[in-house]
DNA sequence: GGTCGTCCGTACAGTACTGTATGGAACGTG
DNA sequence: CACGTTCCATACAGTACTGTACGGACGACC
């Protein structure tokens, strides 16, 4: 059977799927416990409790999910293009959708807020940097990075809710180009 | 003391709050009574159960937020003019925002999923009735819509998620005025 | 092949919530 | 002012989860 010995890692990539699925009260040590196939004795020496597991799932999100994507893309010099890339990625490449809307959710809970905040604030300042770069004056470039922003968070967040009413994107690269577009003039 | 009897309603837009402010799982029994100043007790006797409540509050959102908010446009003969106040309403007078986030996040519930997929789909098909009317063609205004809901979308989740990202709307017209152009424009 | 550190199972309170059963208070209506 | 209806309080299992304590398996290394 495979009962491998676990890592810290098993734990929190577990509790970021839980998280995607059920939102934040899914994150609980029995039910991860029995779908790992283990049991809490197993967790409790990894992690101190259970608010423990979320901050460092959450920061380990954090970390792959915004700087592992800018570090990625600030190296293309030419504004559009990196724009361009960073919406695609973003889109295409989204490995927990449904987990952003699960943290606005509970964007008053004390351990997810902090992260939350620097997230999105982090995201839209690259985006402001980039539209400035694209010759816009400060605040106005400012301004279409939140509504950017606000753009695509949203279409992750109606892709997961019903995917019925958002065209399939992935599959079709004409569509695709055409969001990008319009996520990226100004 | 303020203690008068309670109305089927009054648990309802409790229900609503707590579901705005700390997700699916903060719609409990025993809370909401405690902070309705009463027991278990009532609430038993005007509901069967939790998920009763929990869908009964829903459907009256759903006819408050979207089956009255297009009937109250609706009587708007420019197609412009109507999809500007439609998001004017929509973004200013959103009585409880950070509802849609948290029903996202429990997508798959099974009271929860069928409640937003009709009011998703409601909505995107009037926007996209209203591009329609300014001379888009169907498959043009349909992405359109999905796109300009999306914005907003992601426009309320952002101003729950982190207020100091975005700028403050309702006390702005000038910003309000340019968001809604760029809603509005095709 | 002992021995130590790593990892997990088990057992035990403790907490918070759900539903049900039942009695009683408050209120309108004749 | 009886009287039935409406609404709420109380008390009682039952469930699901959290932490903690402790014991044992298991592998690495000398």
């Amino acid at each position: 059977m495979a009962k491998p010995r676990l890592s810290k890692q098993d734990w929190l990539t577990a509790a970021l799927t839980a998280l995607a699925e059920g939102g934040v009260a899914a994150v609980a040590v029995e039910p991860l416990a029995q779908r790992l196939g283990m049991t809490r004795g197993s967790f409790y020496w990894h992690f101190a409790d259970r608010n423990a597991l979320l901050r460092e799932a959450l920061e380990w999100w954090e970390l792959q999910g915004t700087d592992a994507v800018i570090e990625r893309v600030t190296e293309i010099a030419e504004p559009r293009e990196r724009l361009r890339t960073l919406f695609r990625i973003a889109i295409t490449e989204d490995p927990t959708s449904g987990l952003e809307p699960a943290l606005v959710a509970h964007a008053d809970d004390p351990v997810v807020a902090p992260i939350l905040h620097r997230v999105t604030q982090r995201r839209v300042a690259f985006l402001a940097d980039g539209y400035a770069e694209l010759g816009l004056p400060p605040a106005q470039a400012r301004h279409q990075a939140v509504v950017a922003y606000a753009t695509y968070v949203g279409w992750v967040q109606l892709r997961r809710a019903t995917p019925a009413a958002v065209p399939e994107i992935t599959n079709d690269p004409d569509a695709l180009a055409h969001l990008l577009e319009h996520l990226v003039r100004a």
